[in-house]
DNA sequence: ACGCGCCAGATCGTATACAATCTATGTTTT
DNA sequence: AAAACATAGATTGTATACGATCTGGCGCGT
C-alpha cells in the first residue's frame, strides 16, 4: 500500500524538485506533472522502494485525479526507466539487475566525465555560485542526519553540472541515468560512509571554478568509480540468499 | 490530412522496424506498438515531414483503434523527442531548431565513436557478417534510387552499431539521437550525394572487423562530421523565407 | 495433509461521453 | 476597408463505465 507514504507535494521545495524534472515536457497536465514529480523525488530520496507497487487508482486519488491521469504520469516514469510495467498487472517501482546497474553506470563512464570538462570551461561565476550552494546544502543535510535529503541533493548536483554543460540533450541522458543510480544505490549499496563524496563534490567545484577542465573530468571519473565500487552487484546480493539463511535454522 | 500517407504496417518488413524499436517498452497493446513502429518508420524514412499534425482521432482510426490508444504512442513519441505535444493543440512531427540540431550532433560525437570502437572491441563473426548484409542493402536501395530506404537504413545501421557495443543504456541514446537526426536531416540537409556516407559504413565495417578500435572511432568521427558539414543551419534555412518569396510575384 | 480447481475481489485495458479549448469563418463596428 | 468580435465546428482533456485479466483464498477431492 503507497498511500501509507507521503507523496503529497508539500513536502518537496518547488527549486530542488524542478532541478529533477527533465526538460522536454510530454505531461499536459498540472497534475499529471504534480504526480510524476512527487513519484519522482520519492523514487529519489528512497521514500519508495524498487519492486514497490504503483496502483492506478491510488495513485489517482492521492492527487484528486483519475486514472488517465496516473497513467500518463506512470507511463513517463516508465519512459525515464523508474517505473516498470508489466501488462495486466500494473507499474511498479523499477528494480535493476546488477547487470541493469552495470549498464547505467557505463554509461555514467561515458558521459559524465565529459560534462564535468564542458562545465569547467563554460561555467560563469553565477554558476560557481549555485554548485557551492548546492554542496553547502549537502554539508548541512549530512550533518542533520538527514539522509534522504543528502541522497536526494548528491544526485541533483550532477544534474546541475550538466546544465552548465549546456548540452541539453546529454544534460536529458545524464538526468535518466543519475535518476536510475538512485534505484541502485537503494539495492546494491554496502558502505556507510559518504564523506568521500561529499569531498569529491567540493572537489569537482574548485576545479569548475579554476576552469581546469582536465581536473574536473579527472574528479568525475575517481568519483564514479568511488560510487561504483561501493556497490555489491553479486548475484547474492539480488538474492537475499534463501529463505532458511534468512530465518536461521536455529535462533528464532 | 495524415490519411493520405501510407502508415500502414504492411509495407515495411518486421526484421527492419523492430531494430528501431526501443528495447524497454512502455506501450501495452499491441495496437499501440503498432502504432508507434508505423508512425516511427515514417518519420524515419521522410514520409511524415517535420511539423505534420497527428490527431489522435485519425491516427486512432487508421489502426482500428480509440483515441486512447493512439494518445499513448503519441507520448512515447513525444518522449523519444520524435513529436511534439502541444497543450490543448495535439500532437505534431517534432520540428528541430537549428541549436536543438546542434545539440543532437553533439550528443552523437560525444556518443557515437565510443560506440563504434567498443563495437570493434566485441564484435563476432556474426556480428560483422550482419553490418555487411546491411550495408549490402543499403547499397541495394541507394543503387535502386529508393530514397527512403536508403535514408532509413543509413540510420539503422548506427543502432545496429550500439547493439554491438553491447551497452544497452548508452544504445538506447543512440537510438533517440539517431532517429531525431531523420527530422534534422529532412529539414536541414543541403547536399545531394550521399556517396560518402555509404563508403564511410563500409569503412566501419572494415575497421570493426579488424577489431580496430581507434580506427572504428576515428572512422565514425569523421563520418558524423561529414554529416554535420552537410546541413545548413543558418537561420535562413529555418524559415523559408516569406510567403511572397516562395509564390513569386511574377511567375502564377 | 496436500494439491487442484473454482470463485470473488481487485486491478487493469479500452472505448466512449461530455466538457473545455482552440481555430477559422463570417459578421458587425468604426 | 480594416479591425474587433461572435459563433460554429473541430479537436483535445478528463472522467467514467464496462469487460478482461489477474490474484488470493476457499472448498473439494484424493
Amino acid at each position: 500500500m503507497v498511500a501509507s507514504i507521503e507523496l503529497a507535494a508539500d513536502g518537496l521545495s518547488e527549486n530542488t524538485v524542478d532541478s529533477v524534472i527533465p526538460g522536454r515536457f510530454v505531461l499536459r497536465s498540472a497534475r499529471g506533472r504534480a504526480i510524476h514529480a512527487s513519484l519522482l523525488t520519492a523514487i529519489l530520496d528512497h521514500r519508495l522502494a524498487p519492486g514497490m507497487r504503483l496502483p492506478e487508482d491510488e495513485i489517482g486519488a492521492l492527487f484528486g485525479a483519475s486514472r488517465t491521469i496516473a497513467r500518463d504520469a506512470l507511463q513517463a516514469l516508465a519512459h525515464e526507466g523508474l517505473v516498470t510495467i508489466e501488462a495486466n498487472r500494473g507499474a511498479f517501482v523499477a528494480h535493476p539487475t546488477p547487470a541493469e546497474a552495470r549498464h547505467v553506470f557505463e554509461a555514467r563512464f561515458l558521459l559524465e566525465p565529459r560534462m564535468a570538462a564542458l562545465a569547467a570551461e563554460r561555467a560563469t561565476a553565477e554558476d560557481v555560485a549555485r554548485l557551492r550552494a548546492h554542496a553547502l546544502e549537502e554539508h548541512e543535510a549530512l550533518h542533520a542526519r538527514d539522509n534522504r535529503r543528502a541522497i536526494f541533493l548528491s544526485g541533483t548536483f550532477h544534474g546541475l553540472i550538466a546544465d552548465i554543460a549546456a548540452q541539453p540533450v546529454l544534460a536529458g541522458f545524464v538526468r535518466e541515468v543519475v535518476s536510475r543510480s538512485s534505484l541502485i544505490v537503494a539495492l546494491f549499496w554496502r558502505r556507510q560512509d559518504t564523506t568521500c563524496e561529499r569531498h569529491a563534490h567540493e572537489a569537482l567545484v574548485d576545479a569548475i571554478e579554476r576552469h581546469d577542465a582536465k581536473g574536473a573530468s579527472g574528479v568525475m571519473e575517481s568519483h564514479l568509480v568511488d560510487l561504483f565500487s561501493g556497490l555489491d552487484l553479486s548475484e547474492r546480493a539480488v538474492r537475499p540468499a534463501s529463505l532458511a539463511e534468512l530465518i536461521g535454522p536455529g535462533q528464532g
